[in-house]
DNA sequence: ATGACGATCCCAGATCGA
């Protein structure tokens, strides 16, 4: 591809690509990105809907689906170099795939991720869920930026924590509540930086300034109350920071007819 | 916020999400 090419990427948990395939065609038709990244697909690989975004362009697709439960899927405009899949904690859940487009002379490394949620009650001794997920953040430190000298990687998904305070909407209200507790926050971060990932999305958006990608189905009015959490990322290597040309998140998504719970982040490089 | 919602699956109440 030649030099100085527009790149973008977009990021949505989409709570069941089979019931809201019209919301996916409907934000590919209006936001274009060239790869869309996809978590809690619920759905086996052959019941993904490849067809339908085939005909919007997105011919190319890297599934890691399973019945009923979680699934990622990333979909592209823009051919696939690699794609790969990894287990963590060796649960044999799918929550990561991998994959490489090339563009502008660039190698660009993608993982999609879905965390694992961590259920209830936020003590790893008496509750699995949340164990599992601690050692989920801490399998993916393997997942770092190294990259060769031309290339560069991002990492996107719902990464079900809400790092900083105001990544949710009530700091106080929080710590206890899975999804803000210090040692999720705090292992999340670690992890990151650690790995060498910057945090994309707060490039852009002073950790002055509350950001939110996730608002609950139970609040009467969503918007009203506007109780959101920052549950979805993007992150990159340091060469993306300076390429960032622009960074959204979709609020309006959340009041689409049957909307996900979660909204899409889109983020545009020029390469 | 210990949930008023919503999705899934051996179709109906349990389980999960966060």
């Amino acid at each position: 591809m030649s030099r100085s090419d527009s790149f973008t990427i977009a990021t949505w948990n989409i709570n069941s690509v089979r019931l809201r395939r019209g919301l996916v065609e409907s934000f590919l038709t209006t936001h274009a990105p060239d790869v869309l990244c996809l978590q809690e697909t619920k759905c086996l690989n052959d019941q993904f809907p490849a067809k339908a975004f085939a005909k919007l362009g997105y011919e190319h697709v890297a599934l890691n689906g399973q019945k009923a439960y979680h699934g990622v899927a990333t979909l592209s405009r823009i051919p696939f170099a690699t794609v790969d899949r990894r287990d963590f904690c060796r649960m044999g859940d799918s929550r990561h795939v991998e994959t490489t487009v090339d563009v502008a002379g660039t190698r660009l490394r993608i993982h999609n991720f879905y965390v694992p949620a961590g259920g209830d009650e936020p003590h790893p001794a008496i509750n699995p869920k949340f164990a599992h997920k601690l050692q989920f953040l801490d399998e993916m430190r393997q997942i770092t930026t190294d990259t060769g000298e031309h290339d560069a990687a991002l990492l996107v998904g719902d990464l079900n924590v809400a790092p900083l305070e105001n990544d949710v909407w009530s700091h106080r209200q929080l710590l206890r509540v899975v999804s803000h507790t210090p040692v999720e926050t705090e292992t999340l971060e670690d992890m990151r930086t650690g790995a060498g990932w910057l945090d994309l999305m707060r490039l852009r958006v002073p950790p002055s300034e509350k950001l939110f990608t996730w608002w609950s189905y139970r609040a009467r009015d969503w918007a009203a109350s506007n109780r959101g959490r920052r549950l979805d990322h993007i992150w990159g290597s340091d060469a993306l920071e300076g390429a960032l040309a622009d960074m959204s998140v979709l609020t309006e998504a959340r009041g689409w007819e049957k909307p996900s719970d979660h909204v899409p982040v889109v983020a545009r490089f020029a390469l």
